[in-house]
DNA sequence: GTTTAATGCATAACATGTTATATAACATCC
DNA sequence: GGATGTTATATAACATGTTATGCATTAAAC
């Protein structure tokens, strides 16, 4: 068994550490999408949601309200429109904004993801994280910990019969 | 100016923000290194530091002491190769295995690194969120905020009059 | 009002992670 | 001791982030 080093190096990992963490937690998520049988990837979601809340967006303001560059924000756009979740056209007042909007079929989704995925999705993070406290490096030990003894996918989904 | 939705959603996003830190820690690490003058990628100083603790790993254990896939470790391996830090041979008892060691021009980077580099980015990191406590949450967004007012590369360096 | 600068998006090229799979070397089992 | 399975690495194909840059459109300057 090797020595996790970049577990070891703690501060000077750190960027390698959270990307590899977060990494983990999306494909867990994914997966939990997955079983749910709905077609969308976990990283497209944080479009839908911010379009949810704020109205229609542009490329540019898309992009300001997931973290990512333009490009990125462009390429997860043009997927979301190939799947038919959202719509796009260009501003009336400005030609060179594309206001992107959901599609009736995007906001279905929207709407039942956040009756049904979202709140399982999130409770099973917080079960995960939601009661650690301390130093930043022992809570990512503690949720690389956890996610070893149990994926998200079997996290308080809905409390079934044990 | 538009609400970050990743940030927002909190647990439901935390994957996607995880990475995201993760990325821009990263990408400021590299701006210290490049300011150092050395020619190495912030992802394969894990590597080289794996080799330097435990002594010549196979690709396997690379992969497995950096917390990636083994094709990552092939690939990020090559590059290393091609840059003069690691050289490789087949393990004497067991031919499909390939030793990665440390050159001299490797273990001179290593060893200055330790001296120079690898205080500095722990301490800048250390800065950024070492004093932290409480919810993840609350530190997660402490550290996104402590990078917007002030990157790595501006963080106890070491000490200079102000 | 035409020229010039700035802005918004698209695209190309690259980085670095993943999964799936091929290939070579070793291990095992009659 | 040769057939069969397992293991270690390499490679291909893909995902999704980045930076750099081009092009169309709007804004600003004169």
């Amino acid at each position: 068994m090797v020595e996790d080093v970049v577990r070891t190096l703690g501060f000077l990992c750190m960027g390698s550490r959270l990307r590899r963490i977060g990494e983990r937690l999306q494909a867990d998520t994914q997966q939990v999408i997955d079983e749910a049988g709905l077609s969308i990837q976990a990283g497209q979601y944080p479009f839908l949601a911010a379009i949810d809340r704020a109205g229609p967006l542009t490329i540019g303001e898309l992009a300001q309200a997931v973290g990512i560059t333009q490009p990125g924000a462009t390429r997860t756009t043009g997927q979301l429109l190939e799947l038919g979740y959202v719509d796009m056209q260009p501003a009336p007042d400005d030609q060179r904004r594309r206001l992107v909007s959901l599609t009736a079929k995007g906001q279905d989704l929207v709407d039942h993801s956040k009756k049904v995925i979202w709140p399982r999705i999130s409770a099973a993070v917080a079960d995960l994280c939601g009661d650690l406290d301390g130093p930043i490096l022992e809570q990512l030990a503690a949720i690389e910990d956890g996610l070893a003894v149990a994926p998200l996918a079997r996290r308080s989904p809905v409390k079934e019969e044990t």
